[in-house]
DNA sequence: GATGAATGAGGATTCATTCAT
DNA sequence: CATGAATGAATCCTCATTCAT
């Protein structure tokens, strides 16, 4: 530890570049890597390039993590949030209806994590899943199980409430996870869900589809609904 | 299962069987190819792992295919139905109601598509378009597209008879096609869409969300519930 | 199996080069690995030079051998010859004085192992035991022991026989050892033993420390020996 | 063991000490390097490994040389000692029998080079010396031709005084520098020489082989032994 | 001086593709 | 036609060396 530490004015230009740097490196190179990986597929991912977004040089790459895989790895982990405790938390004393509650756990999903990078990791399961089961298996344990925990949850309460019907569970969870990943889709994969030509607005995504998820396609009259038109 | 089932005696000699398979063997390659394909992805899908799979020898893979990337496109050409005017045909003939033809629309994809190996397309798409854009683009063209004017049709023509809500169609047509990519998923990521202790039944699944479709999550009161749209 | 095998006369020209050559292959490689690996260390050879010394690419070495270290391993154990059992049985069925039986095992060392490219396996364990424990735990079993045994069994024969002075054959073995480990570090370290002016025979340094080991370096009044010179 | 070590009072104060060392760290990287040269072989060694065992980064080693290459030649040169000169002296004036001589030269040579590190140099020749032609003829020069000049003169000097039969000299220095190559192998291969189960101790194994050198092997009836010779 | 973060040439290994058989 | 041995470009990864701090 140098006196200058002491005696001088903190480090403001030149010896911050390279100190700062250290520390967000890794950051920068998980970051390119999420970006690759999901953009490209794993495989199809060159470790230089991965470097080369990150603005550093193959060999950096590998200061930081010892293989491709535990690249890989570190990405899945880094942007999988623990967030689902905090999330349950904030559902537990959540107080509107159950529309609106499905309603605010889409928007918020989306703004915490649709929106964002880690979204991507999802992307990146969908192709590489069964390439590192062990990775597979992590994602399962911190992702799957507690956000389907935490909607069944939510569908529990209005069905108990009386303003959901009463529905088998397993199945329903779908009705609010197949938009997520849906959504997912739509915007690391354009051109598979919707025509290149439609530039989708996901805000506006969610809303139709809690219109239908809640209150159906079908039109008004809704006691004689389906059954007997013709 | 084709009807030559039913009405060819069985293959009885080896040498049918031999030539049988020498005519046969693109098709075995290419249905070995889609398989790992959508199983691993492209890039780490090595061309042997295919000619094996095929039960011939890699020499004998470039012998129909002049490169890896020339197999892919086999693959997705050779796996896209050219279905659509025949089903647009079976759709404009149809005497149902919407909700019918909604659910008759989806169990029959299902059937046709989703059930069958053609489904490994729209998961290999989904991994793969970015990398290669030509073949991206051409599915968008021969499947995309004309799926969802299928189904936009479908909605107008509910819409017009008074069945279903006027919709902003560039968006209700996800309605449909979400549960379908989810159902895709679902074969072909097991785990990325439910825990892996859950062995969906596709069929269940459709019925579930041909409800929440149709008339909403919410329970009964809906008097109140839509006429506020519009 | 094609019928020409028993029609045609025996494939004498073309069809050779290939067919021979494969099994050819990995002794070919072996004897380039050994060769450089004795020559310039395991660490210093590059797996290209292997490949090229014995006349294929790069490729090809790996198509035999998974790993530059495998190959390593290969080396030595097609290098070691289990010969030890048959040189036993011929020391045991040996009939003549000890002084013939140690001439005979060392020329026979000599003729059989230190004079062939076997010889330059002890070399490269010389260099490599510590980086291979695995690879020199192998050496010390298949080699080592066996040796020293035999060499103990010839001294032992001579003791009993009051041929040879009793010994702490522990250390005695050493004096027939320590000049073959000379003769194989002559041969594969010029330099290092002798000036390279001298271009050693190794016949004729066996005779002489043959000479040495029986009789001593001290000259003919033997009785009177050392203690009373000056 | 310098006698500095007895007269000088023990470093106390803190700042000797790093200023001591900073004055030592070539001599402590040479040291490492040599240990680990020797241990390891020099391509497989890591500069970093030889900074870390000297206790500086890798920096301070480039600062001190230029490379690894000219490390390992510092590192030779280091550990060669200049002493022939001197032990030339020595053995000018040396007043015993030839048997003494011969036995004071190995047991002198074994507390001055083959029990310290300096040995690691003939070990770290006999694995190098073919990749660094230059260091290998420096060896030569300064010690194979000054060392087998020495003894060369030793049994000279006996065959002159009649006490040592009369040899053919080329060939005779290698009765005496066998045991120390083979000395040196034991020490730093362990494992080569003999089976690990041994723990040679090597004074015990001069005195045996100066036994077997002088003495001969054979038993006592030595009248009839040796005439035949010549 | 000393450090250790960064570099990139170099070596191990893979795999699409060729081609002699 | 079919095969699979051979190839070598491409990729992962290492490590001697540099240089900003």
């Amino acid at each position: 530890m140098p006196l200058s530490k002491f005696f001088c004015k903190p480090d403001t230009s030149a010896t911050v570049k390279r100190e700062r740097r250290k520390e967000a490196r890794p950051g920068e190179l998980l970051a390119a890597a999420l970006d690759l990986f999901v953009e490209k597929g794993f495989a199809a991912t060159k470790s230089e390039e991965v470097a080369a977004r990150a603005g550093v040089s193959k060999g950096t790459l590998f200061l930081y993590f010892p293989s491709k895989e535990e690249l890989l790895k570190a990405v899945v982990r880094e942007n999988i949030s623990g967030r689902f405790k905090e999330w349950n938390d904030e559902f537990l004393s959540f107080e509107g209806s159950s529309a609106e509650m499905i309603s605010y756990c889409m928007n918020v999903w989306w703004d915490r994590v649709g929106a964002t990078k880690a979204s991507g990791i999802t992307k990146l399961m969908m192709s590489e899943a069964k390439n590192f089961p062990e990775i597979a298996e992590f994602y399962q344990r911190e992702v799957i199980e507690p956000g389907q925990t935490l909607i069944r949850r939510i569908l529990q309460r209005g069905i108990d409430r009386g303003e959901i019907r009463p529905l088998d569970l397993d199945y329903a969870v779908f009705t609010i996870v197949a938009p997520m990943m849906f959504l997912i889709l739509a915007k690391h994969s354009p051109g598979i869900c919707a025509p290149m030509t439609l530039a989708m607005d996901p805000k506006k995504y969610i809303d139709t589809q809690l219109g239908a998820i809640l209150h159906g396609l079908l039109a008004a009259p809704a006691a004689t609904s389906s059954p007997d038109k013709k």
